[in-house]
DNA sequence: CGACTATTTGACTTAGTTCAAGTGCTGTGG
DNA sequence: CCACAGCACTTGAACTAAGTCAAATAGTCG
């Protein structure tokens, strides 16, 4: 199976060759997309929802004050909105990062899964928990460790999220945010996300460059972390 | 309908009567908890959840150097684990921090609930997205805000909830929480809860003792802390 | 009363921010 | 192919919010 957005739920539950096929056909029309898009607005009705298949999105909330928390990151086979049927308006805004390719998912289709497959129906309440498991644990990582070393975990999620769809060989992928979206997301400065890597860097826990990371030390880094490993 | 629980999921979805009957009856066999007691463990199996009657209790997260983050609270009405059928362990540690009424909820119930009830999967569904929304709100707050204004925000938070719950009168609360616990919520330290609580009062925003809170200017208080009203 | 826990305050240290100036890519137009 | 503009990254120096440590105060419960 190819398709990263089944591969994403089937690593959470089990689901028939027919229920794939329907989620394989309903994410068929895909539509490419250039970086910086917006994909849905906080606040905003959305009727229906996205699967990113593939490139990168983030997910944020902007403060009055023109400061934003990005709550979350999309990689190939997330999605958002297919639980949609419930709320009004979005939590955050997602707006793509690089040039991606989505699928945009009616209303009428997530409803067709809820009706008539309930290993669907499963398998998004299984994604929604993942999600929440992901919130909790960044609330956790921004709320009680110190720089560096919530820089570490942040490397040691993203690490393993892109190994689940193959896009890290050996402790080494592209990295598809800049600093400043890193800042964003562990609550610290470019200036102080910055450091926190030359810190990395000395530790020798990684080499990294602008656009990619190399982790040097897989085990040192989740050790350095207190990676959760039961999570991920 | 004077149940807490019912209630609760009545502000987000309709629930016939019939329905509303089914959820009480669920919750009519109740419990009495002592304070921290635990009820579920994090990493720990459940088999079914609870639903707080009364009291209160918080969700927290553990790090291996003895920290730790308290990732949500619950008022009476809250539920934990009746998601539960797809996970098998608790993403976190629910302990009570008042004398509470608890009814547990036996997997079987829930079972039950999801293939006789549409109108229930789909007010647990919204109660799952309410709890998304209160994290990525949470994150933000941690994220993004400093102290007096992250404590702000937490305390109209807290206010709302408890608003809805019937135990709020004109900005003056019972204080459920420890300023060490406030600290664990906010990513900060216990003396430096304290030092945001002099700054507020200082400010003129509240008055407060050890056991209990009065807003004295509620909409002071929300603009302070940027409040997002569009949020509870 | 005495033990215990929660809160408060002061003095000091430090992690992280701010400000400002640089370097070094990368894409674009001439 | 080069000049230049723009953005991301980097560094240093000064500053500030928050943490640490330690001690005092104040409720609470047996």
């Amino acid at each position: 199976m190819t398709n990263p957005f089944v591969r994403k739920l089937l690593r959470g539950v089990d689901l028939t060759a027919l229920d794939q096929g329907r989620l394989v056909e309903a994410v068929s029309r895909t539509e490419d997309i250039a970086p910086h898009t917006v994909l849905m607005r906080e606040g905003g009705l959305h009727d229906g929802g996205y699967v990113l298949l593939s490139g990168f999105a983030i997910c944020h909330k902007l403060l009055t004050n023109g400061e934003r928390q990005i709550v979350a990151y999309r990689v190939p086979g997330d999605a958002d909105g297919l639980h949609g049927i419930h709320t009004e308006s979005a939590d955050y805004t997602v707006a793509t990062l690089t040039p991606s390719t989505v699928a945009f998912i009616s209303r009428g289709t997530i409803d067709g899964w809820l009706a008539d497959s309930p290993g669907i129906a499963r398998a998004l309440w299984w994604s929604l928990l993942t999600e929440r498991n992901y919130l909790c644990a960044a609330l956790t990582n921004v709320g009680q460790r110190p720089g560096p070393q919530r820089l570490a975990y942040f490397l040691c999620e993203l690490l393993s999220r892109l190994r689940a769809v193959g896009l890290e060989r050996n402790g080494s992928f592209d990295l598809p945010f800049t600093y400043r979206d890193i800042a964003d997301m562990l609550g610290f400065t470019e200036v102080h996300a910055c450091r926190a890597f030359n810190r990395l860097r000395e530790l020798g826990l990684l080499l990294n460059d602008r656009t990619s990371v190399v982790v040097s030390d897989v085990d040192g880094l989740k050790c350095f972390a207190d990676f959760d490993l039961t999570c991920y």
